[in-house]
DNA sequence: ACTTGACACCTAGCAATGCTAGGTATACGA
DNA sequence: TCGTATACCTAGCATTGCTAGGTGTCAAGT
C-alpha cells in the first residue's frame, strides 16, 4: 500500500485506537498493526508527530507514566471523542464516493 | 469532506473516469461531480495538475481536439489501465483496513 | 453592442502530512 | 556483553490538493 493512501486518515485511526482506552505511543503503533492484520506497520516518525499534532489540537491529552519505562500515555479528550464521531461519518461519505467513482 | 481525505486517491478516481472513454479536463471534473452525487466538486487547480502528473507518468495520453473549442482530450494508456487495476486493489485493501480499525 | 456567465485551459506558491534517517535511552535474553 | 525489543524524539524531504490568480472563447440576455 502506498504511503500517500493514508494521508488525511491517520488521525481518525489513532483516535479510534485510543478511544478503546489510554495507550502510550509505541502501543498505539502495535495496536494499529494488530487491528489491520499487519498491513499498517507505521514508522515511529509517522505516529509520534501525529500524536503531538492531535494533542496540540486538544483531541488527545497525555501524561508520563509514573512507573516502569518512560512512557507517554495518551487518552481521548471530550473534544477528541466528538471529533472521532465526525471523522467516522466523513469516512463513510468518502468511501461511498470512491466506491461510486471506481465502480 | 476535508480536502486531505482525497490525498493519494485522486489519481485512481481520474483513471477510473477516463477508463470509460476519452474525456477532456473540464468534462472529467463534471463527471467526477456527477458520479459522486455532487460531493466531489474539485477545483480546476486540483485536477489539471493531476492530469499533467498522470500524463508525465505515462498513465494517460492527450491530444488537442481538432474541432470546436480548445480542448485537451485524455485517454488511458495500456500502462494506465494496468495501474487502474492496481489502484482498485489498493483501495480494497485500504478501505478494509480502515474499516477494521475504525470499527 | 455590451455584459454576464459558462466553458476551458494554465501555473506559482502555500499548507498539510507521512516518511526517511538520524538520534537518545532502558530492559532483557542469549 | 552484545543484540534486540521497547520507547521516545526531531529535522528535513517529497508529495499533493488547494488558493488565487491569469488567459481566452462562446452563447444568451439586456
Amino acid at each position: 500500500m502506498r504511503p500517500e493512501a493514508l494521508k488525511g486518515h491517520l488521525d481518525a485511526l489513532i483516535l479510534a485506537v485510543v478511544s478503546s482506552g489510554p495507550l502510550h505511543g509505541y502501543a498505539i503503533i502495535e495496536e494499529l498493526k494488530q487491528r489491520s492484520g499487519g498491513t499498517l506497520a507505521l514508522p515511529e516518525g509517522t505516529v509520534y508527530p501525529a500524536l503531538h499534532r492531535l494533542e496540540a489540537a486538544g483531541l488527545l491529552a497525555s501524561s508520563w507514566a509514573e512507573k516502569a519505562r518512560r512512557r507517554r500515555v495518551y487518552r481521548l479528550t471530550a473534544k477528541g471523542r466528538r471529533e472521532l464521531g465526525v471523522r467516522r461519518g466523513e469516512w463513510r461519505e468518502f468511501s461511498t464516493v470512491v466506491e461510486a467513482v471506481l465502480a
